[in-house]
DNA sequence: CAGGTCGGCATTTTT
DNA sequence: TGCCGACCTG
């Protein structure tokens, strides 16, 4: 069946050997960066494979992004000498998709249900507040959809949220309570799960569907999970469910890089994963094979200012390596010119042979690319992004998977409000209002009512005929969408609606957008190969490839589309970095406030998670290291000036060497605070020398410090307490709960607060 | 109904 | 600074 017969466990060290042989009961690998995990856990499958006679089918690996997924079914297929047909690899919310496309009927959904992204489901949590009648503008989608969220994280539904919110004085609370279980009904009515959801529901089907949920337990014998540290307790639930009984369950993590707390990631998972599963084993592995002794000490010191850990200190066996460089900037551009000339010598001139893509540029914001991609332009270097604006969530892409949502599924009211006048077919705002009415007195879905639009008195004549038009072009798709080809859909639906004519008409972005557009429908294309290639016949259980497209298409990540075999610079966040790793990485953007980001300040555990996400950073180079930090970065039209990250400052000193760049050394005195001609800064004025003096310097470090939660009095609103804190510098706002009065956000500079005591 | 203009607003990280 | 949404006009 393989042509391996046995797997070669010479090269592992003592503690890799120990997590590749484990066999039965709870395992807790305790992975440090770069100690080769990925190895151990595939190296761990093809054992239980050819070792222990375990079927590849009655196995489940949970990775933390699809492209993981494939690497890891990839090494796995190379170990064994064969595809490890019928095993299950992919993300959580991949995997939760999987198990409802099988189930969906049981829980009142049909299989050919809509992937609610971010933003639909911004969109729906809008549509909730107006259909309770609440105004979205004074109770913004975005806060109630995130309370939402954090509530399915946790596993609380609407009913419970309500009954633990009854009574409860916080009126924010008491809006969610009205429009959770409103949100929660219009999705199920559209026949629609959003991204929590993919989570939520399967193991709200495991709870109302033991019978379900032992077959489950049977067909997975062992269960393996990377990224532990970053689970949420829906995941852990989900996991906890399947593996009783067994317990064969094997977590691989580092509390270290913990950096999703802020979307429900529960870092106790993994902490107390000891006494969850009792008489786990736990192997820690603190070899690293990836970076120099200097990066190693630089993380290892970095890290141990954190005193939520399990401590553990990384050891190599690699010595030395060249020092890390910290640049201090003029700016942003200056920032951005420096990295890009440093690559360009790094290229031409080594040390040591590269290629563009070993360098990584990593930052806080995806902001920050902005200035990047300007100087790498401007060179002729060649780069990748990832992340920032999404291919998905690109305009055109959204409006033509709009029609396929549709098509796909004929409940999607959000996906026919998008699509039906796109391109503009004389279906106006009005037109779709009374649709809507129509259609709940009849109690029909849009797409329906629109079928029958000329019988409603109330739709104006000249839409109703084109909503009929419409219908019948959306129904003649859907028909025979089945047997066809997602790509011969897209032609065919693209063709039929003059789509790039429509876009072309826009004027000059036009062509890119046909171009994006193209770009999606080749992906189609080859989307029908890969599906045949990765899944086996049994695994498809009839969904057609329509509904598996859209549902790839809603769960990738911007990690998943990066070509590692273009030869390009790499730009990304520091949160897409995890799991990388380059040979030069440069950090950017190490001002204080901008990482760690100012609201981070708040809080000991934010802090703590901003100082994870730098380690996380640190360990993702190999070979050299760069820190820039810039004087001024001009960020939302307004200046601001950092000092120096506490970051930068605590990687010891004899690990690195400082220098400036050119146009600071350039400008002899180089005055902190000094602007070139043009750059007109607000407190600055025009000297004779053509130069802009700043009059004032930024913040000012002596303003009374906020905090979450304080009281504080305004002479107008009286007292209250603040809820939040954004923006910094001048900038920082507060949203204070008046007593009541309610919330109102002030600018602090203006608002004339005085902490209140009482 | 469609297209344009103006003002307000936010700006952390993402499956 | 730039985007989105609301409003106004042709």
């Amino acid at each position: 069946m393989f042509s391996a017969t046995s797997v070669d466990l010479d090269q592992l060290n003592p503690e890799q050997r120990q997590a590749v042989e484990h066999v039965h009961g709870p395992a807790l690998v305790l992975a440090g960066a770069g100690s080769g995990k990925t190895r151990v856990l595939t190296t761990r499958i093809a054992h239980l494979v050819l070792e222990h006679g375990v079927p590849p089918d009655r196995i489940l690996a949970v990775t933390f992004t699809n492209k993981a997924a494939g690497e890891m079914r990839e090494r796995i297929g190379g170990l064994l000498g064969g595809a490890p047909r019928g095993m299950w690899v992919g993300t959580f919310h991949a995997l939760g998709a999987r198990i409802l496309r099988r189930h969906a009927h049981r829980l009142g959904w049909t299989n050919e249900f809509s992937i609610f992204d971010a933003e639909q489901s911004l969109r729906q949590v809008k549509r909730a507040e107006e259909e309770v009648d609440i105004d979205p503008k004074k109770w913004s989608p975005k806060a109630v959809r995130s309370e939402m969220s954090a509530a399915k994280n946790s596993l609380i539904g609407p009913e419970r949220f309500i009954r633990e919110n009854e009574g409860s004085f916080d009126l924010f609370v008491r809006t969610v309570s009205r429009v959770y279980p409103v949100y929660q009904s219009q999705l199920k009515a559209q026949n629609a799960f959003d991204f929590d959801d993919l989570l939520v529901k399967p193991v709200e089907l495991f709870n109302t569907h033991p019978e379900i949920l032992d077959g489950y337990r049977k067909r997975f014998a062992f269960l393996l999970v990377d990224e532990y540290q970053d689970t949420n307790h829906a995941q852990f639930r989900f996991l906890e469910l399947l593996a009783e009984g067994h317990e064969n369950l094997m977590v691989v993590g580092d509390d270290d890089q913990s950096i999703y707390g802020w979307r429900g990631a529960d870092i106790r998972n993994i902490l107390g994963f000891e006494s969850t599963f009792e008489g786990a084993r736990v192997i820690r592995l603190e070899q690293n094979y990836r970076s120099s002794a200097v990066i190693l000490n630089a993380a290892n010191a970095v890290i141990a200012q954190n005193r939520d850990r399990k401590g553990k200190t990384l050891r190599t066996d690699r010595d030395g390596g060249e020092k890390i460089t910290r640049v201090e900037c003029f700016d942003e551009r200056d920032e951005a010119r420096w990295i890009a000339d440093e690559i360009e010598r790094r290229y031409e001139h080594g040390p040591g042979l590269h290629n563009y893509r070993d360098f990584a540029i990593l930052y806080r914001t995806n902001a920050q690319s902005r200035a990047m991609e300007d100087a790498f332009r401007q060179k002729g270097l060649p780069y990748q992004i990832v992340g920032g604006v999404r291919f998905y969530e690109r305009r055109e892409i959204q409006d033509v998977l709009a029609y396929l949502r549709l098509i796909s599924n004929p409940a999607d009211g959000d996906a026919f409000e998008r699509c039906v006048n796109t391109p503009k077919r004389g279906i106006g705002a009005t037109s779709v209002e009374r649709l809507k009415t129509f259609a709940a007195q009849r109690e029909l879905s849009l797409l329906e009512a629109a079928a029958v639009a000329t019988e409603s008195s109330d739709v104006p004549s000249g839409g109703a005929r084109q909503l009929e038009k419409f219908a019948e072009l959306i129904r003649g798709l859907s028909a025979r969408a089945v047997k066809m080809r997602v790509g011969d859909i897209l032609e065919e639906l693209i063709d039929a609606t003059d789509f790039y004519m429509a876009l072309r008409d826009e004027g000059p972005e036009g062509d890119d957008r046909v171009e994006n557009v193209k770009e999606l429908v080749a992906g189609a294309f080859e989307f029908d190969v890969e599906l045949i290639e990765e899944l086996e016949a049994d695994d498809l259980d009839g969904f057609s490839e329509l509904d598996l497209f859209l549902q790839r298409v809603a769960l990738v990540a911007d990690i998943d589309r990066v070509d590692p075999d273009a030869d390009t610079v790499t730009f990304m966040t520091l949160h897409n970095a995890k799991g990388l790793e380059y040979p030069v990485v440069f950090i950017a953007g190490l001002e204080d406030g901008l990482f760690p980001l100012s609201r981070a300040y708040d809080e000991p555990a934010e802090m703590e998670e901003e100082r994870r996400l730098f380690y996380v950073g640190v360990t993702r180079a190999k070979d050299k290291l760069f820190l820039t930090h810039a004087r001024q970065r001009r960020r939302a039209g307004d200046f601001m000036f950092g000092r120096l990250s506490p970051f930068a400052e605590s990687v010891p000193e004899e690990l690195v060497d400082e220098i400036r760049t050119p146009v600071l050394n350039a400008s002899a005195g180089s005055t902190p605070h000094r602007r070139r001609r043009g750059e007109r800064g607000r407190d600055g004025f025009q000297t004779d020398g053509g130069y802009v003096e700043v009059e004032e310097a930024p913040a000012d470090p002596d303003a009374p410090r906020y905090v979450k939660g304080e009281r504080v009095a305004h002479p107008q609103f009286g007292s209250g307490s603040i809820v939040e804190i954004s923006g910094f510098g001048k900038d920082t706002k507060v949203t204070v709960d008046f007593d009541g009065v309610g919330r109102k956000k002030l600018l602090i500079r203006y608002a004339d607060l005085e902490k209140d005591w009482f």
